[in-house]
DNA sequence: CAAAATACTGCAAAAATACGCATATTCTTC
DNA sequence: GAAGAATATGCGTATTTTTGCAGTATTTTG
């Protein structure tokens, strides 16, 4: 492995993780702990990271990301994301759909791990193919601008023929009683798909969209089997969910 | 073999994996280290990669620069999309095979003429999806992670329903009486369902090409209704294509 | 404070590189 | 064509870089 390409991976987890613990990059990477010492400090002089003792922290975290909100929204979506990697087995087959927080869990996907993952969205099928251990398959169809992702009938066929072990379904809106909604219809149809094809659907959401609602109904509640929010277990937010036989992380 | 050969071998390797090591590329290409030594040297200086320790890597790999992928036979290359612009028009449909070429094509699009456009390249449908007056519809299927497009039998089952009106072909050999050839098998099977999935063939190729040949075989050049090169229409190197009933340009 | 974890230093082996030179190949020029 | 120039390639050797290890110093933590 080159040189460069650890200083490449080294900065792509503190990108990622906002710090990085010496011994884990050593592990990860199969070189000793002095190597990743003498990388970092190499970093660090090139002012790329900051080094600390026992590894390395990023040093932009502010300045990178200028306004406070967002930088709030995308740590809600790493914590939803990283409780989501827990749900995911060697081996498996997974079925990611569109959006910003199924883009931060492609991104997380652990790079020794074998998974086969099927996607409908570009950004995420982008991702994914930078990983060597995952196999992906795009699902084909017209692509929606905005969105990002393909639909159609071409798609919902191409589902048809699947059936993943989890189905991670990012979802705009979600409501106790109302269920999951959508803006766009041929999302919906989508999605709609996307739940029959897996045996296993997993929701991740940010709080702020617990609670809302949309124009077009995916499905309810009880149809998704586990609801990924970044809050705690006790939060209140979560009491209308509490006795829906839906698992909540 | 000729030092461009290897010139463009080494950036070839460099674009698609990011990385080279110089042990690898002596290996394959049975030459001492030295001369692989030598040749990221001046890759390195004319500004094609980067030479490290041990090997070379990508330029754009740590900016994020998801557009200005490798700007290596640019010239000829939008000479040749130029080229291929003429012959669509207005509310076409039209299929685009994979390869920096045809990337250079969707990016050249007008972005006035209604167009649809359907392709299994990754980041050919990346590039089409920011033009609004286009339709993309995506060829899904597994995605080959060294050509970035969808390869296997879903995907040449969903070429199948197609009938475009226009297929750019972009290939990789191309010989007078040998024909198109390519390297991956998969990749000559979907190419071999793109032809037979529109009315008029067009094959984009710089010179370089020309007259060289691969393990698999597309098929042959009367099968092509059209070859586009950077080259004048007099010049010798197509000698051999001129009766051919094969269009030149 | 003491134990554990982490950092630094010097050193040696291995790998990679630079350089000079001999040989082979290609390109000119006549 | 053939002689000569220019370029490209491969090999041996000296030099530099990288890397892991061992011993010692420093920082963290309970």
């Amino acid at each position: 492995m080159l040189k460069e390409e650890r200083h490449q991976f080294i900065l792509n987890e503190v990108g990622i993780h906002n710090r990085v613990l010496l011994t884990d990059i050593a592990n990860l990477l199969n070189v000793s702990v002095d190597t990743i010492r003498r990388d970092i400090k190499e970093l660090h002089n090139a002012k790329q990271l900051k080094k600390v003792h026992g590894g390395a922290i990023s040093l932009g975290f502010n300045n990178y990301n200028p306004t406070g909100k967002k930088i709030y929204s995308l740590e809600k979506k790493s914590l939803i994301a990283e409780k989501a990697l827990g749900l995911i087995k060697e081996g498996q087959v997974i079925l990611l759909s569109g959006g910003t927080t199924n883009l931060e869990l492609a991104r997380r996907l652990p790079s020794r791990m074998k998974l086969t993952c099927f996607t409908p969205s570009l950004p995420i099928a982008v991702q994914l193919l930078g990983k060597s251990n995952i196999e992906v398959i795009f699902i084909g169809g017209r692509l929606s601008q905005d969105s990002q992702i393909a639909i159609g009938g071409s798609a919902i066929n191409m589902l048809s023929d699947i059936k993943a072990d989890i189905c991670f379904l990012g979802t705009n809106s979600i409501h106790a009683t109302e269920g999951l909604t959508e803006f766009d219809w041929e999302i919906v149809q989508m999605k709609k798909a996307m739940i029959h094809s897996a045996r296993k659907v997993v929701s991740p959401c940010i709080s702020e969209k617990i609670g809302s609602l949309q124009r077009y109904r995916i499905c309810g509640v009880e149809e998704i089997d586990a609801l990924i929010t970044e809050l705690e277990p006790w939060d209140t937010k979560l009491d209308a969910f509490k006795n829906m036989n839906i698992q909540l992380l």
